[in-house]
DNA sequence: CTCACTGTTGAACGGTTGTATAGTAAAACG
DNA sequence: CGTTTTACTATACAACCGTTCAACAGTGAG
């Protein structure tokens, strides 16, 4: 019998392999709070708050289904950590930019780039907006991280607005932007047929010159 | 025993009133339908795609939990039902004002005006966009429809602005427009601190005097 | 190497999901 | 008034939901 262990095939030198490898990776509470979180956006983009789903999320994830509980308390402390996770990188983006933009193209431009405004994630915005929509522990913080938003765009068109001698409210126009740009991505994304991210930005680029010349 | 009977108290008659009394109404099918519908939009207004459920819906409704494989076959055939009845009263809307609008007050008022443009029905919204997106059968629906919104509000725009002497592409202003309300209706809707209706509204004006003025 | 810590697993739970189906009964018809 | 039609109810079903929890095992400390 001894003999014949030492000539076994390689395949089950393979099996043995595997079957003394880790039945699982053993990483610090923070990571892979992340890697659930990716997991999750993932779910949330293929199949909307339905596809959100504790099997989904963890068969995404590669782990077991107790995870979910274990790191986050819940699935809906989950979803509230997913919002922090996205809204922070939206706000990166757009403080990101050292230099203020000096140009309305500029400006499109940087809001645009956001990588969260691809088509993939429509179904992610949808169930954050209906989540905070409800949720007053998540409205809260939205409040705060839109203003900080918000203050980004508008301290930009300050900027190039006074170069141009220009005098408007920049939080009104800022709102205005936002809007428009919330409202083409929107339209483009339901149906890409009725309208290109291109038209998308010219569309903004003549909204906002329009508005920032009409009011001397 | 029989005189005990015909001295029977008043709320055993009550008993026997109720009790001999139909179990069910029995109505026509669209009539039924149009009922499931109304009742699905509450649900769907209450707890958004996760509250429409046959459960919800048909306790909502005061029916078993049958009907709606009857009367629809199934429940996203209903989901679509619900796409029809809204989307056609949002489109009697703009259809309905027998005059174009002839002033651009006039014209964002007329948007506004819209039932379905209430925060109630923000959860509605977003799995009504949620479901277009992903349905190929609604989205071809919604493309009809979207492109006889977009002409209407295109018409008045047009009038008004030959009737002011300035020359624009109207579907080019049509798409700005419908976009803006779109995008200051749902930031308003997840956190009305941050917008009133009449500031909307208002953003609106301003945003559309201002295209149709800087473009001669 | 051994031990203790704790990140991780996986089964089990009560409850809910959408749909199919057999049977009931309301209402129209002759 | 009896008959027929079919809108409707009510149960059953398998699949799935989020959460709990006891046991397991990777990993670093000693």
């Amino acid at each position: 019998m001894r003999a014949r262990a030492s000539r076994a095939p390689l395949f089950q030198i393979d099996m043995i392999k595997k079957a003394m490898a880790p039945k699982f990776e053993r990483i610090a509470p923070d990571e892979r709070r992340a890697r659930l979180i990716e997991a999750s956006i993932t779910c949330l983009a293929k199949g909307g708050i339905q596809g959100f789903t504790v099997d989904n999320i963890c068969h995404e994830a590669g782990t077991s289904r107790g995870l979910i509980t274990h790191h986050f308390g819940s699935k809906n402390a989950l979803l509230a950590a997913i919002y922090a996770s996205i809204y922070g990188k939206v706000l990166e983006n757009v403080a990101r930019s050292e230099m203020t933009p000096q140009s309305i193209d500029e400006l499109v431009e940087m809001i645009f780039r956001d990588s969260f405004l691809s088509r993939e994630y429509l179904n992610v915005w949808l169930a954050l907006w209906g989540e905070i929509a409800v949720n007053p522990a998540l409205q809260v913080e939205h409040r705060k991280n839109y203003a900080l938003y918000r203050e980004h765009i508008a301290r930009a068109i300050s900027a190039f607005a006074r170069g141009k001698g220009v005098k408007v409210d920049s939080y009104d126009v800022a709102t205005i932007l936002i809007s428009l740009v919330d409202g083409l991505w929107l339209e483009q994304c339901i149906d890409q047929s009725l309208l290109s991210l291109d038209r998308a930005k010219d569309l903004c680029r003549r909204t906002l010159s329009a508005v920032l010349m009409g009011s001397t």
